[in-house]
Order: structure tokens, then C-alpha cells, then sequence
DNA sequence: CAGTCTGTTTACGCAGCGTTACCCAGCGTG
DNA sequence: CACGCTGGGTAACGCTGCGTAAACAGACTG
């Protein structure tokens, strides 16, 4: 019953560190200090081993054949890695460090059967499932339906909101990831990043510190949700509208 | 071993026929016949069943406080639904039929524990869950990286690889969607898909059958993806530009 | 049969965003 | 110091794709 219900009360930092004790204990756990630009791993590798971040924070790239390329997720500590390998045997996306970090690796194998003895470790594995398959469902809603300024408010209270779950402050956050990179995560190009940044700025939403462009100031997180209201705010009514007709 | 590949040297079907098998066999599993529109869960329901369809065709809505609503994954025979409730306890999408068809719903608990004596039950359950990861990975970067007309494309490309893994014809396709329907699905509106559509008829790639124009001819699968390819080139060559450079 | 409703197609004007271009600041290097 | 490189900001221009609107086809109903 309790294992049932394992998120009762519990916050998501707590959830984390315990998640990462129960990792520790539970498996022989290689750790790896990674730095920007390394690749925990690569498309088509093959497929042994899950990876949890322990601090620093990874891109996902997907690649098609075709030569695009598409970051597709970001992931602090806590956030498991490699899923993605489970069902076919290798793995589908890169997985490139955006700063230094470490990260705890193991075999899948060995976990499953650690899994046996100690069922907590198999809710958490599966949990970590099921948050990521949540997180990208969110995702492609906000590239659907939210015009270019909205989605990068959505990243930036994303963003937030990671760092407040780890209890990091979310007032004043550094972007590790450059206009391009944040350009390609939310389907559109530097330039209109920069624009949104800049219109966002304009209107108080966010600030930029003195020093970089990089380093923003969130005065209020609401602030972002409400400015993303604005934006879909003729979409809603319609979509109410076409309710009552 | 055998455990740790059984992806090797397996048809799509057949991975589908034993799944369900798998399941049919381990589990009580409460059998159920929806209809189109028929809501299998909703979100924020609370969680404690997962689903199988065993035929019939799903769509996955999500649903922001706001009011926005996006279509975030569409499933066929042998697709498992629900896997987002895992984490938090309750749903966080809706499931709705969009046609008649048959789910097989088994409370999640109760195959946890026949896990336990199955362990082959757990690897299709994690197989099935990484491979849902994977396919939304690879629906976002459709969303990022290709324009309307090749979104489309590469919807129909999708939609033709699904009724060939399960063993039906894909030269003759019916969208049981409406237009408005897919547009969601793709982040366009409906207009922007029928003149994809128009513009795909017309260079040939698909072609429309007599009658009704929900009924798609593919001739060969391979046009759609050359059509892609067409669309993406000058992104591929600007970015094998920037490798050079 | 007319009437209505839903789904689809197409035309047209407009806007959001991509494209291109050029600007600056910071940093490392010769 | 000049020089090149990288990351960032901004403006002009044009295309893709959206919004609106009108016309049409099929299904259903009275």
C-alpha cells in the first residue's frame, strides 16, 4: 500500500536524494566526472548500462538519419539516463554534458536483479519512466501550441522549476546552453530566441544581470506563467468558445 | 542472455502477438469494448491500472490548466496506455478511443507481482515504456526540424509502419482522424494539413481513393520518405557545412 | 426531397518567424 | 597592439503557414 503510493507527502527533492541512497546501496555503481562536451554516450552504442545524473546536467540529442539533429530533453541531478536503449538494444539519442558532473553508472542487468531483493528500487526505476514519457508529453505540447515568446517563458519556468525541486534558488539562474542550443530544444532559431528574450525582458518578466547575457534574474516564477496565459489567451477563449457552440 | 536481447531476430509482430500472449496468460485481465470517443481514462483520474489495446486505435490528449489541449500520441494493437500515472499517482492525459476496439486493463500492482515469478513480463514492460520514450523523442524532433508538408509526410510514413508491424496492408490506408484531428497532432491547423495533403496528392507521393478523401493510396512508402529527405536537404547540407567548417 | 451538420478544399491577406546581414563585446593568440 | 573567433543583439526582407471566408460533398433527419 505504501509502495503504492510512494509520492504521498513527499517532496520532489526528497524524492530525489532518496531515489540516489537507494541507488548507492542497492548496486555496484561506477561514477564518472564528466565536463562540458563530454558524450555519456553515444547513438547506436550499445546498450548495457542506465546512467543517473548526480550533479551537473546533460543534453539529449536525437539524430535522424538525414543529418538533423534535435536536442530533445535536459536532465539535472537525480534524472535517469538511457532509457531510451531498453528497447532496442542501443541507444537512440547522445547524451552530451553541458557542464561539469558526475555520473553514477550501472549495469541494467544488475539492477533488475537487484530489483528482486529490494522492490522500492524497481518503483523508482519505474517512476523515473514514467516522469520522463510525462515530461516529453509537455513538451510536445508547448511546441504545438505556444507561439515563440510563450515557449521560451515555458522553458525558463521549466527550468525554474528543476532548480527550485532541487533546492537550488530559481531567482537568479545561468543558462548553460547557448541561443542556439535553446534554439534547436524549443523548434526555432537563435534569433527569434534572442527576440523573446529581449520582449521578456522589456515587459519585467525577466531581468538580465549586469554582467552576461547569460545570467537571468526570475523576480517572480508566476510572472512567467502569467505572461504564457497572455499568449494563449485568444486560443483559450476559443477553444471555450467552441465549447459552447 | 535471452533475456537481456529479445529483440534479436523478431519481427515487430511477433513481439506484439507475444506481448499480449505474455499478458493473457499471467494476469486477470478485465477485457473491454470501446467505441469511438469512448474515454478508456481521463486525466487526473487516479492510477492504479494499466491498459493493453488489443485492437481498435487510441489517442492520447493532454491537457494544460489554461485550456490548451494537444494530441500527444496515437496507439494501435499492442500498444500499452498509462504508464504517465505511474509517477504521480493519478493520470495525466486522457485516452480516447477512436474506434471501436478492445483493451485489456490489469491493475499494475498485479503485475508487479507476477513479475516476480515472470521475469519476462517485466522486460516487456520496460520495453514497451522505453520504446514509447523513443517515439516521442522522435515526434519532437518531427515538431522541431521539418516543415508542414514533410510533418505530414512523416505522419503518414508513421502511421503506414504501424499497420505493417502488425501485419496489414499499408498501400491503402484510412485515417480515422479528421483533419483537424491531425493538424493538432502535428501543431498546425487543419487547413495547413489539407493542403499538404493537396500538395502530396498532386506530386504524387500519396494518391486519394474514389471516394471520400479519408482514404489514402501509398503507392510505395519509400516516396514519402524521399519527399522528406527533399524538404530537409538544405538543412542537411547546412549542417554537414557546419561540420566542414 | 429540402434542410442541416460535419468534414474538406481552396483562395486570399496578413503576421510570425526564418533568413540574411551587420553590429558589438569578450577572449585568446601571435 | 591587431587579429580572429565565439556568443550575442538587432534590423530589413521574404516566405511559410495561420485566420478568415466561401463553396462543396456526404450523412443524417424531418
Amino acid at each position: 500500500m505504501s509502495t503504492a503510493t510512494p509520492q504521498s507527502a513527499q517532496t520532489n527533492g526528497q524524492r530525489i536524494a532518496a531515489c540516489l541512497d537507494l541507488l548507492r546501496d542497492a548496486l555496484p555503481i561506477q561514477r564518472r566526472v564528466v565536463h562540458a562536451g563530454d558524450a555519456l554516450y553515444q547513438a547506436g552504442e550499445r546498450f548495457t548500462n542506465l546512467h543517473v545524473l548526480n550533479s551537473g546536467m546533460v543534453k539529449i540529442v536525437n539524430l535522424s538519419p538525414d543529418g538533423r539533429e534535435q536536442v530533445v530533453g535536459l536532465h539535472f541531478r537525480g534524472d535517469w539516463l538511457g532509457f531510451d536503449g531498453i528497447a532496442t538494444g542501443s541507444y537512440g539519442c547522445d547524451a552530451i554534458a553541458m557542464d561539469t558532473g558526475e555520473v553514477w553508472t550501472f549495469r541494467y542487468d544488475a539492477l533488475l536483479e537487484a530489483c528482486t531483493a529490494q522492490p522500492a528500487l524497481l518503483s523508482v526505476l519505474h517512476e523515473a519512466m514514467s516522469r520522463e514519457i510525462g515530461r516529453d508529453r509537455d513538451s510536445m505540447m508547448s511546441l504545438c501550441t505556444l507561439p515563440a515568446d510563450a515557449r521560451v517563458a515555458d522553458f525558463l519556468r521549466n527550468w525554474a522549476e528543476a532548480l527550485s525541486d532541487r533546492g537550488l534558488r530559481t531567482d537568479q539562474i545561468t543558462l548553460r546552453m547557448t541561443r542556439a542550443e535553446i534554439g534547436n530544444y524549443l523548434g526555432m532559431t537563435l534569433e527569434t530566441v534572442s527576440r523573446a528574450l529581449s520582449r521578456l525582458a522589456r515587459t519585467d518578466v525577466i531581468r538580465f544581470a549586469e554582467k552576461g547575457r547569460r545570467e537571468i534574474q526570475i523576480p517572480q516564477v508566476e510572472a512567467l506563467s502569467e505572461f504564457i496565459q497572455r499568449c494563449v489567451a485568444p486560443a483559450a477563449a476559443s477553444s471555450s468558445a467552441a465549447v459552447m457552440h
